[in-house]
DNA sequence: CCTGTTCTTGCACGATGTTGCATGTATCTT
DNA sequence: AAGATACATGCAACATCGTGCAAGAACAGG
């Protein structure tokens, strides 16, 4: 058996049942513990496992929620977000996507704002639950663990019915050549049905997300009003969407 | 079983029933009462739980700042969403209502169960995000901030293309002459909706809404399967509803 | 084809972690 | 106050871990 397919095993278990003793698959694939041991531990490092006395256990979900209720943003998110509140006019209406920069956006809304916020993401709905003046709307659909947001057809669906004057995108990856970018296929084509219902759309990227890519395009330039981020006002890659018609905020 | 995984166990155990019993868990895990003793001790250094005589309790809500587990729920609802969990099979669907009793039964269900969760509430959502397993259904719509869940023609509308085994419902009375009722026309006919959708239904009512009313009706018994509450099992209330046929379960 | 190098694997062994039991003590219940 | 229950501690048996080491496989270069 390959080392590289006794890995594979290896996770393809952990997958499955949620857990790895080192004896038994030791046992089952009748090489010696040490062999396991090292596997394990090899893949302990690359974050694809969690070491425990015994065996294995998937990554813990306790690291995955950890930065879901990181209560307080960074500063750069928290910059970009302030910025991004101001674009949303008092009766106006904003369609807030997911992520922790627009949940950053939907806490630094004011607290007596009256107007209509759209999003996808329970857990921005779940934070404006206490602005009272606010007119909260939720697109329905399969929620997405992994980013916690509706996806899918009866999100877009559901998107087909409403309109605003502003939307709030953020993405993972913001490339003068490449294009706005995200992780997932399904995020992205959500994203393009938000951005498609609103009257002007504006990128959230802070600056650890400037000149970085991810695998899915979202949008091209063309369709985006604007872009805000806290990165240095005379970066080239801003230089260059300045040229290219995007309106860029700088969050100081 | 792994020791890590154990204390997992230990862990998940306590955030779904609210409290530990060291014999019990070591006559169920069938270990000694000593290992249960030493991973209670851990996981109180760690700050995870309160160490009490016989087993231990969640930390005090005000030391945990995760939002979601902060309101622990009464002892009452706890029992009443214990109950109510156990009814969601393993691969079946559930619709859930809203409100803190629905939210309770959210936290209860095992966090490794299969199944698929079908809500019209952002919280409810947020707080199953981390059940890896479970397949999850946001119903869209305005969002009424009193209850926070959607109601509303677009979320009742929403719900006309869902369907699920089992419906649990929250209401504010039950009342052997004035039925099931609620505080807000829009959620009483959001919660027919719900019940429509589902094969059976069961109503959440915690010992202090027995006996009483609310300003709109929600269902007439007839359209219930069955009530789960953790009030006296023979109050004539129970008597009379067992008369009318509905399945009463009393949880203790 | 041969040789030296590198990598992997399994084994040995001392170190460390875990478990259940026994014992004496603390705490709860009646 | 007395009996019952739960607790902490020490201890012995056992399991697991990390490291060093040697044998063998894979491979590159001559």
């Amino acid at each position: 058996m390959l080392a590289a397919e006794r890995r594979e095993h290896l996770l393809d278990l952990l997958g499955r049942t949620g857990k790895i003793v080192a004896k038994d698959v030791a046992a089952e694939l009748g090489i010696s513990e040490d062999s396991v041991r090292r596997d394990l531990r090899d893949l302990a490092t690359e974050g694809l496992c969690q070491r425990v006395y015994g065996g294995a256990l998937p990554v813990s979900p306790a690291v995955v929620d950890y930065d879901a209720r990181q209560a307080v943003a960074p500063d750069g998110k928290r910059k970009v977000a302030a910025v991004a509140a101001a674009l949303v006019r008092p009766g106006g209406s904003v369609i807030l996507d997911g992520g922790t920069t627009a949940l950053a956006v939907a806490r630094a809304l004011p607290k007596n704002l009256a107007c209509t916020v759209i999003t996808h993401s329970p857990t921005i709905a779940t934070a404006l639950i206490d602005h009272p003046r606010a007119d909260l709307f939720l697109l329905g659909g399969r929620v997405f663990k992994h980013s916690a947001v509706t996806c899918g057809a009866a999100a877009v669906e559901a998107a087909q019915n409403i309109s605003a004057d502003l939307c709030l995108l953020g993405v993972t990856g913001v490339h003068p050549e490449a294009g706005l970018t995200t992780g997932d296929v399904e995020e992205a084509a959500m994203k393009r049905a938000l951005s498609a219902r609103a009257a002007d759309t504006y990128v959230l990227a802070s600056s650890e997300k400037i000149g970085t890519a991810s695998s899915y395009h979202v949008l091209p330039w063309a369709k985006i009003t604007g872009l805000i981020s806290d990165t240095d006002p005379h970066a080239p890659v801003v230089e260059r969407l300045r040229a290219l018609g995007v309106d860029v905020l700088i969050a100081a």
